[in-house]
DNA sequence: CAGTGGTCTAGACCACTTT
DNA sequence: AAGTGGTCTAGACCACTGA
């Protein structure tokens, strides 16, 4: 194994998935962790936290005294609800030839929800964005995306938008986006949200209302998003929570 | 510390997590980790594997260089998607006092989706239970469990159908519950389920639909779930993805 | 019983933040 | 420069599984 770039533990993780990938490993047993730190010529240490994020991505499960396995229905999940970052992505993932189209960037005054979520006050100006994305043509996501105005740097144009909001947030705003609070709201989608995502108006949908935290845990970020359910479909591992 | 019992990681888990809820630690600071390894007498990475599932939680976050901090606005969430396990639970952590009554226990065959994901012929008996969970009254989450019949040993009476189904599962199946796999579906709830909910026809919800598997990773219940949402709402904490 | 994953230790070095 | 979390090592012992 080289040590440049990535840590160890992220190089010996997708080196296992790619491993997965090509089924390498018979019977869907993969090696003991003993072996494959001999194998790597790293420690046992560095192999069980690569094992542990796979297996937390449901690429594999592990049974004490047993051994280590793949694990086949976890690797049909196209996009985990909990590690989507941006809908470009996950419609690649889904293998679609995505594109953006930036609707909307406007200053508004913040309402009540927006302001309490951001931590600003009500009528405060917030810099809102809108995007559509689609798949082959098809509309998929819909988002918007509120920044206080305050963070924002300089004068933006619409095609300042178009970069995904992490990079948006990094280069006009100067913050890193650490991680997402989301809230799921069942909705019947408006006549505004149906029609911009070609559905039958009154459809039920999935929102995500969800701020954003930059890595100080400061908000800076309030996103609303619309779904077309029949094109992206959310999944999820749950698991035993520790009481 | 003591030994006895859970893990070491587990206790100082516990240990931190009563902390946090005690306002211990001025300025949401949290002691460096060679602080706490030395104060409880543990290993550094005990202690930090212990921060590590708190800071998944959303109960703490980090930044290297700088320190470990209280995460207030993790601290509000009150039922992790990621982490639901019983809805007796859930309820309760919503302060609400849970009451569970059994609709209906029958044996059906098995329709397409309920036969593909429990790996089944279609046709195939499985055993229904359908129950409603209110919370001061008020319903709150109605669920159908299908279980094959061929797991399932002895006959089943209304009362048996009462507890979790992980508890159902093990007592009347000898299977251990480890994990679902959710797909997040929105709907327009229809008559049956609205009238059991108490809801308007037709009103937007979220319902889970999931495969629950066993320790050694075979499929063993189908669950399927509808929610009022103004009830119980869903969060979760999102996080960028390994890629 | 041998082999496996689960837990825990003690210590090293690095990258980063703050003073 | 001092202090913090991030990564990695080498090794120990335990709990559990399966032949």
């Amino acid at each position: 194994m080289i040590s440049r770039g990535p840590s160890l533990t992220e190089q010996v993780r997708q080196h296992i998935k790619e491993a997965i990938a090509e089924e390498q490993f018979e019977d869907g047993r993969i090696p003991a962790e003993a072996d494959l730190a001999t194998e790597l010529g790293v420690s046992r240490t560095t192999i069980r936290d690569a094992l542990s994020r796979l297996e937390h991505e449901g690429a594999i499960y592990r049974r004490q005294g047993a051994g280590t396995f793949v694990n086949q229905h976890g690797l049909q999940i196209r996009s985990k609800l909990d590690e989507i970052w941006s809908y470009e992505d996950v419609l690649e993932a889904h293998g679609y030839q995505p594109s953006v189209q930036v609707l909307n960037v406007r200053t508004e005054p913040a309402d009540e929800a927006t302001a309490e979520g951001l931590g600003i006050d009500i009528g405060d100006p917030v810099l809102v964005t809108e995007k559509l994305f689609r798949e082959d043509g098809v509309p998929v996501v819909l988002t918007e995306n509120r920044i206080p105005a305050a963070l924002v740097g300089g004068d933006i144009q619409e095609s300042d938008a178009r970069m995904p909001i992490w990079d948006f947030l990094a280069t006009h705003c100067g913050r890193s986006l650490s991680h997402y609070l989301s809230d799921l709201v069942p909705v019947s989608v408006g006549g505004v949200v149906a029609a911009r995502l070609e559905m039958k108006a009154s459809a039920p949908a999935i929102c995500f209302d969800e701020i954003g935290y930059d890595s100080d845990n400061e908000p800076i970020v309030r996103a609303t998003s619309w779904f077309r359910d029949e094109l992206l479909r959310f999944r999820l591992i749950r698991r035993r929570a520790a009481m």
